[in-house]
DNA sequence: GCGGCAAGTCAACATGTGTTTACCTGCTGT
DNA sequence: ACAGCAGGTAAACACATGTTGACTTGCCGC
């Protein structure tokens, strides 16, 4: 294997994000990211210098990754980039791992800050978009933090239980129900 | 400490189910769930064989607790049915805790068969009493799993992050906007 | 070619966890 | 009153996991 610092850096958080988002925090460990990038468990620490820090590292990416698809996107986009994060059609995991990543909890308190300011910043968007006064008053942020709680909870069946049809439902048949969910953000 | 083998027992599922319930499998010990049932670790084992095996039974109460309070519940109550488990006003936490159980995963082949088919059971139900044929075809029953796991997503969200004002909203103030997310099974 | 350094490995350590075995202890029937 | 037994405890074991420090190996500039 050739060395490139970087790059096995960067393998190790892609594994970390797989993980992480499927099984959570608790449940994967670091031999099981380190084999999964092909490398030593030493070059975690050494990387991130712990757990917790890669843990941190993929959440942050997560953030970084939110704030860039929210760009200049309409309420009307919603529903739809809903659906296509959700069944993320085979060409980028990375986008269901990102939804699912909101949900998993390490414990660790900087991450639930990382997480609460993201999720907070993502509600109060959503709600303007949907037509609220900005700021935002009480009522239609609930509305638009019940919706973001839909997606996640969503994001969380169709990864965790196997329960058809939901499991295995592609994007064009989540897309009207989807619609109809996201409206409910609109009083 | 009076010996009462039964009480005892009870003790320790009701903790147990508190402490899964909030911080899912793989987090909490059985020595923390010892500590708070004011026993020793042994008599985990002791009465339920494992930690997996005291996992199961929490799962099983939840179980028929949902099968109860499923009898006789038409589609209009849904929505206050879901209201007030999410709620939980102070009264019992337990109905919290059951919703929450449906997504700790324990990686248990059996506790997860357990779940699957109590979620299938709910969907289908769900997608009747909204006027769906029986059985169900695969859009209504789509629907109908689209709303649970929203349900289950706003569970997860209010025991898990503490975003205002979702963690705190009352009962009132979340009946108009589930209503409205509840119906939405209804094409 | 080769010395030095970054990239990576190895083995050990400390700790937390689920489980078991042997051991107490208080209630109960007689 | 007391033997017997169910209810409960204590300590140890086996093992998985996160982390560390010493060691090895491949690459790059001279």
């Amino acid at each position: 294997m050739t060395r490139n610092a970087s790059q096995t850096r960067h393998r190790l958080l892609a594994v970390a994000r797989h993980h992480f988002a499927r099984q959570g925090y608790a449940t994967t460990t670091v031999r099981d990211i380190a084999d999964g990038a092909g490398v030593n468990v030493a070059l975690i620490s050494r990387y991130f210098t712990s757990k917790e820090g890669l843990f941190e590292e993929c959440l942050r990416t997560t953030v970084t990754d939110f704030k860039a698809a929210a760009q200049g996107m309409v309420f009307t986009d919603v529903a739809e980039a809903l659906a296509h994060r959700l069944t993320s059609p085979t060409g980028d995991p990375a986008l269901l791992e990102g939804l699912l990543l909101l949900i998993r909890s390490s414990g660790d308190e900087r991450a639930d800050t990382m997480r609460r300011t993201l999720l907070c910043a993502m509600s109060s968007r959503l709600a303007v978009s949907a037509g609220a006064a900005e700021p935002p008053d009480t009522e239609a942020l609930l509305r638009a933090q019940l919706v973001l709680a839909a997606a996640l909870g969503i994001a969380m069946m169709r990864a965790n239980l196997d329960l058809e049809p939901l499991a295995t439902a592609t994007e064009a048949e989540m897309l009207n129900p989807l619609h109809a969910l996201v409206a409910t953000v609109i009083p």
